[in-house]
RNA sequence: GUGAUUGUAGUUCAGUUGGUUAGAACGCCUGAUUGUGGUUCAGGAGGUCGUGGGUUCGAGUCCCAUCUUUCACCCCA
């Protein structure tokens, strides 16, 4: 037990059912992703520390995993800098670092290989990302995000089609009930303007995300911690409380936000989008317009939103928004994106916890040769190869062994069908097939076998 | 980074105020069944009690450190 190899903190393992049923999900996502004309794009695991830090926040610099430089990393390290602590020794032994998410990493290539990308860009990515950040449930320090963008156009069909694209992988993936939380930044820039605390926006932008968990008084606690006058507090309260349809909402934030152009901009957008969605007949499509929803991602700067499921117990599975200069601290402004980000492990969290994986789509090998002696054996190798043929996942029995041994690898493995193969086959050719759920066998010859398996 | 919490067989867990040889269930292996799994029955293997120190005549049990698990804060997919 003691000497057992372990994992490092917040990394997993997984194992083949797992991997089956991560793939199921991944391809969903990728399939949808490339209907709606989006390219796939992978970037490394590791970035210069300069690509990544500042990115992020103050928060997000503290959880990016630097890597020690190779060779002699302490040789430009003087004394005097390590008396002075990490701050100083850091940039002298560490140059580069885990990536944090796929959009900064994105910006990147963009900006790197601006002169050959058609315009708009449109790519997606689906790899892991690293964030030293203590692990709880749904919250892993390795972990995939399934990333889409579209980069060089302002056009809110991006956004819509965001919608739509969320909508069809979680139908299918049989989740049926989930809520698109939407807001738009500058819906926020307004009613922190309207309350009249432009200067204290992210201490309101922080506290109110939160309402949802803590309740709206220790939001207006935290808002006269975070040194927010009593009179911001009573109006945010009135603003944050709106609620009914998505329209209603809409309307009411129209008066209150009336005069205030950056949040009349804002409310344009949902609009539009809110039309352009009604265009794709989409009746069903689970938007909700909170004004609460703030994101912590400090570069969106337009529509916002987050995908929350239903009764369970799991934070957003999906979340995104617009960035009008993402490329900006890379030298290269006014380029605008819009993208979104499926996560893929608390999405595999939600299923398992809702039993939503269906067995019949997750099978590996579809059936088994078993074999008696060496020369049914043989006999099994040519079957197997023309089964292989026919596109039909087989395997046989690779030692000699008994058949109690061979028909439980099968069980275990749950393969569906297996193939007996003994000296009575060999010599009349008509093969024993048998239903390992129903324990049915008959007798067949490898055509009509390969019929009956090549139907499902 | 802060505050709690967990660790005993492959897995999930019992284990009394510190006291003989640390248990169960499931899983695994063998046989009942030399051409049949999943059910049943009989038997068997498997543990440096996370690791390192300490207290004690004696530690799975108490103390300290460390790692790990889970959870909350911060933040976030």
């Amino acid at each position: 037990m003691s000497q057992k190899p372990n994992l490092p903190r917040g990394m997993r393992d997984f194992g083949p059912e797992q991997m089956t049923k991560r793939n199921y999900i991944f391809q969903n996502i990728k399939d949808v992703f490339q209907k709606y004309g989006f390219m796939p794009l992978e970037t490394p695991a590791m970035e210069n520390l300069s690509v990544l830090t500042g990115k992020y926040g103050d928060e997000g610099d503290r959880l990016l995993y630097k890597v020690l430089n190779s060779g002699d990393f302490l040789g430009k390290v003087t004394s005097d800098d390590f008396t002075s602590g990490s701050k100083e020794v850091l940039p002298k032994v560490s140059e580069k670092g885990l990536k944090y998410d796929l959009t900064v990493p994105f910006a990147r290539y963009v900006v790197k290989n601006r002169h050959e990308l058609t315009i708009p860009f449109k790519r997606y990515q689906m790899q892991p990302v690293w964030r030293a950040d203590n692990p709880q449930k749904g919250r892993y320090r390795e972990f995939y995000q399934c990333d889409a963008d579209v980069i060089g156009t302002e056009s809110l069909l991006c956004e819509t089609e965001i919608i739509l694209m969320i909508n069809e992988v979680f139908e299918q993936l049989g989740i049926t009930d989930f809520t698109i939380k939407m807001n738009h930044r500058k819906i926020l820039n307004g009613v922190t303007e309207y309350i009249g605390a432009k200067d204290k926006e992210t201490d309101f932008l922080v506290a109110i995300d939160k309402l949802d968990k803590i309740g709206m008084a220790k939001v207006k606690q935290e808002l006269v911690n975070r040194g927010l006058t009593n009179e911001s507090v009573e109006k945010a309260e009135q603003v944050l409380n709106i609620s009914g349809e998505n329209l209603e909402r809409l309307n009411i934030l129209k008066n209150v936000l009336e005069g205030f152009p950056s949040g009349e901009e804002g409310i344009n957008d949902i609009e539009s989008i809110l039309a352009m969605v009604q265009k794709f007949g989409l009746d069903d499509h689970h938007i909700e317009l909170d004004v609460t929803l703030a994101r912590g991602l400090s570069y969106y700067t337009g529509t916002i939103f987050e995908v929350k499921v239903n009764n369970v117990s799991m934070g957003s599975v999906t979340g995104g928004g617009r960035y009008d200069d993402l490329t900006g601290v890379f030298g290269v402004p006014d380029l605008s994106g819009v993208g979104f980000s499926f996560g893929v492990d608390r999405i595999y969290d939600v299923m398992e916890e809702l039993d939503l994986f269906p067995s019949d789509k997750l099978t590996g090998t579809k059936v088994l040769i078993i074999h008696l002696d060496q020369t049914s054996f043989e006999y099994g190798l040519g079957a197997l190869n023309r089964l292989r043929r026919k596109s039909i996942s087989s395997e046989i029995f690779p030692d000699p062994a008994k058949p109690k041994k061979q028909f439980s690898y099968a069980n275990k493995k749950g393969i569906p069908y297996v193939i007996v193969v003994g000296s009575e086959e060999v010599n009349t050719g008509l093969l024993t097939f048998k239903d390992m759920h129903t324990g049915n066998e008959e007798k067949c010859t490898l055509e009509s076998i390969i019929g009956k398996l090549s139907i499902d």
